[in-house]
DNA sequence: CCTTGACCTGGAGTGCGCTCCAGATAGTTG
DNA sequence: CAACTATCTGGAGCGCACTCCAGGTCAAGG
C-alpha cells in the first residue's frame, strides 16, 4: 500500500509537477495538511507519488473554496483511521453541495451579467450564455 | 432617468435592502464603487433607488470574483460617459468568460470530489453529480 | 434637559492564504 | 578548493476585502 513506485521528487520538480510553488507546499506542510514527507540524508524533502496525488487533491479542495482550517481537519480525521470514515464521507458531500451552490450562484451571476449587457446593444458580441436558463 | 421614485433609504435599510453591512458601503464609498450618495440635512447618508440597483450589480461581480481595482476602473469608466462604452462592454464580456471558466473549474472539481468520495463505498448518498460529464 | 440610538469620520485591526527573507547547510561542477 | 545552486529553518511581510473602534454629532422621546 502507498508509494508503490520510488519516485522521489525534489521540491522543485514537486512544484513543477502539482503547480504548487514550493513555498506553498512548505505552508502546507507546516500547517500539517501534508504530513510525514520523507527527507534524504541531506535532509532536504523527497515527495513520494502518494504525496502528488494528495497535494492534487488538495488543491482541488482549496480551489472550491475549503479552507485550510477545514482541511487540517479532514487531515486529522485520515490519521485517526478508518473509524472517522464517515465523517470525512459527510464532510466530502457538504463541501460538495458548497460547490453545487457556488455553480449555481455563478450561472445566476452570468444571467446578470448578460442582462447588463444588453445595456450596450451595439455591441453585440454574438456569444449569449451557453446555457438558456 | 435615473431615481424615478423618491425613496431614500437610511444606511439600516439600505443594508437590509442588500444584504451589504453598513461598514461595507461605506467601504466601497470610500474605494470610489459607490459614488454621489446623497444626504439628509444632517449629513446621514439616504440611499437611492438606483443605489440599490448598482450596489446589486456590484455584488453580483465582486460574488463572481471581479476585484475592488476592477470595479473602481468599471466606475470611471462609467462617469466618462458613453465614449467609454465598448471599453465597459468589453470589460463585462472578459469577465463573463472568467465566469464561465470557474464553472468550469468547479465542475471538473466536482468530478473530482465524485471520485473521491467513491473510496468510501459503504456510505453511498445516492445522489452524485447532477450532470453526467 | 438628558438619554438613547442611529449615524458620522478617520484610521486601525483582522483573517486568510500565501510569499518572501536572512542566514545556514548540502551537493555538484570546474 | 571555490563557486554556484538547491534547499533548509523560523519568522516577517503582503494584498485583499472587509470589519471594528473611538470620539463626536444629531433628532426624537420621556
Amino acid at each position: 500500500m502507498g508509494n508503490t513506485t520510488n519516485v522521489q521528487l525534489t521540491p522543485a520538480e514537486m512544484s513543477a509537477r502539482t503547480g504548487v510553488s514550493i513555498d506553498t507546499l512548505r505552508y502546507y506542510e507546516r500547517e500539517d495538511l501534508l504530513r510525514d514527507v520523507s527527507r534524504a540524508d541531506s535532509g532536504h524533502r523527497r515527495y513520494s507519488q502518494d504525496d502528488v496525488l494528495w497535494v492534487q487533491v488538495l488543491r482541488c479542495l482549496r480551489d472550491t473554496g475549503m479552507t485550510i482550517k477545514d482541511l487540517r481537519r479532514y487531515c486529522d480525521l485520515g490519521e485517526q483511521g478508518s473509524k472517522t470514515e464517515l465523517e470525512r464521507y459527510a464532510m466530502l458531500i457538504e463541501h460538495r453541495d458548497l460547490v453545487r451552490q457556488q455553480v449555481a450562484g455563478l450561472e445566476n451571476a452570468l444571467a446578470m451579467i448578460d442582462h447588463k449587457m444588453t445595456m450596450y446593444p451595439q455591441h453585440d458580441d454574438s456569444n449569449k450564455t451557453t446555457k438558456k436558463v
